[in-house]
DNA sequence: CTAATGCATTAGTGTAGACTAATGAATTGC
DNA sequence: GCAATTCATTAGTCTACACTAATGCATTAG
């Protein structure tokens, strides 16, 4: 299991909306090379790169290396400190309680 | 109701370790000023306010003036748009969704 | 009234970081 | 072999922003 990243460096790394997009695209994705990232996403892939570097230090995606390509995918273990961080302030999930509900309900039906 | 702040302005607000702290503990007590705020935050009284200005923008807390103290409270709805963004990548929330049936037991047994 | 307290705001400073352009390394196609 | 593709990394630039120090405005105390 990856170790889990601290809080301020998976808000740090969500916080950016073009690094946000990004890892919204690797979500949508099964996997996905940075050339793919890089195609449409206004910056180059210098940029692309160095925004996966820091989603990756902070536990969001992870990588595998096949020829001369890299696909990254998510790591759904990585949102787990921003979870329990809302965990701790349970008043505020009162207000979202029917949604979250719902929501458990199309998870595990 | 409030407007809900872009999910940008709300990540970005909870990104920086002060401001969190700030935020944490407003959370913690019903209405706190700002005297009492900058109290062992380690920065000035200015930082304290330019901090709340940014989490009063980004819909997290809302303020009180009494006298020449000015009390500070969390605003619940203000982190709606973080609710709903995780929302959106309902896989990933299998993966904590027993710790997440806890917690909805603990808010309504 | 005068002094002290609580707060917001401003200008100025230092630093972090988002980005580009360029380069190099590795892999694949011809 | 040689050119093209994919990606990571580096140096350099520019902007955003966290912070301090200082100031000013209300409000309360004496």
């Amino acid at each position: 299991m990856t170790e889990a990243a601290p809080i301020t460096q998976i808000m740090r790394a969500l916080a950016d909306p073009t690094r946000r997009t990004v890892f919204e695209r690797v979500v949508g994705a099964e996997e996905i090379s940075v050339a793919e990232l890089t195609r449409g996403s206004g910056v180059t892939q210098g940029a692309i790169s160095q925004h996966l570097k820091s989603l990756k230090q902070a536990g969001l995606v992870a990588e595998r290396a096949e020829g001369r390509n890299v696909f990254y995918r998510a790591e759904p273990e990585g949102l787990a400190p921003l979870v329990d961080w809302m965990g701790h302030y349970g008043v505020f999930w009162r207000e979202r309680f029917a949604d979250l509900r719902n929501l458990l309900k199309e998870i595990d039906p």
